[in-house]
DNA sequence: GCGTTTGTGTAGCGAGCACTACAGATGGAA
DNA sequence: TTCCATCTGTAGTGCTCGCTACACAAACGC
């Protein structure tokens, strides 16, 4: 065990309820009155731990990408290129509509406008998203050129065109679509695919 | 003219320089600096020409409308359901890609995810998506009836695609998308259509 | 001229923000 | 038992937030 006083919380568990209050507040919206809050915790404890505020975010960003946006790389690994478009809808819906969390994506929602001092946690943001587009029009690229799709498709339009689908997504639900709605969107823009 | 001494300024730029401030930076993100910097004129100018923040933010969105999303009632107008979307994509394309104004759609980044105060804000951008959705479903409504859509089209889940990708297309805007990523996004969206 | 009405600029209000100084608490090491 | 390292709660810090009190300025009718 490490020398000095031990921890009083648990710092993964105090995460978890930081990235629920991100999530549904955003960046800026998430005061640190909120955050200590839900987190169980007092400010002290919250800085020696996480940093600031900024660095809060990037953990809270981090465990959001590896707990809740682990279907994406799921996704992108089924066999084909339609059957990887088809788990990516269904991923993205089951995890903005998900009864336990706020509705919607931390990447769209966390700060898509916002202040001078948040502009940082927006531009990661949109670096990550683009990161996301970008691995989809790789999958893309491997499937055309093992003749999964047809050789006039543009991986890059198509990438693009799914990304914007899956981020309006993120909008519906955040304004409150439910499942069955977003399931529908879902076999509408299914039916450009070849 | 009236009694009293005469306003020292254009309550209609400053309104349109309020917008410039709420488009860059959601309603959260723009401060009461930020605001009358822009516009040019004191607190008190503002408190009393236009009420408060929230009161500001409500005449902007008006002005945004009727402004900047006009092309949206414009488009519904058009002879047929095909060229409505067309025209609904390209005019939400020109808007959120416009040089001279922030990217982007005031009505998604705005409030999506926002702090308790900011939260009839969030509540009001909410409805009024909701709202062009509804009216993009009418027209279907009225296509199928005239057989300009096939009998088994479903109104509604076509206005909620086509809404699911004019709100993914501003997150895209907001990212930095340009005109003609966004074009190929509308060309592909439009192929579902029948 | 005068009084009334309305707008303007200065200057500052209370409140909440992100953040921290500090003293006490709690563990292992010596 | 003492020392030291680390964490904890209390109680703040300075700052910016949205907003306003107040005195002065500029138009009107009389």
């Amino acid at each position: 065990m490490a020398i000095g006083r031990p921890r009083a919380f648990d710092t993964e568990k105090a995460l978890d309820q930081a990235l629920g209050v991100f999530r549904e507040k955003g960046y800026e919206g998430a005061s640190l009155s909120d955050l200590t809050a839900a987190m169980g915790i007092n400010p002290p404890s919250l800085y020696a731990a996480f940093g600031n505020k900024e660095a809060l975010f990037g953990k809270a960003l981090d465990r959001y990408a590896e707990r809740h946006a682990g279907f994406y790389k799921d996704a992108l690994a089924r066999p084909t290129a339609r059957e990887a478009v088809e788990a990516l809808l269904a991923g993205a819906i089951d995890m903005a509509t998900d009864a336990g969390s706020p509705r919607g994506c931390l990447l769209v929602s966390g700060a898509l406008a916002c202040g001078d001092d948040a502009d940082p946690i927006r531009a990661e943001l949109t670096r990550r998203r683009a990161e996301g587009e970008l691995m989809l029009r790789r999958r893309f690229e491997q499937a055309k050129r093992e003749g999964d799709l047809p050789p006039d498709t543009s991986p890059a339009d198509l990438a693009r065109y799914v990304t914007t689908v899956l981020q309006g997504m993120a909008v519906q639900a955040a304004g409150g679509a439910g499942r069955k709605d977003l399931r529908r969107v879902a076999e509408t823009a299914l039916r450009v695919l070849p």
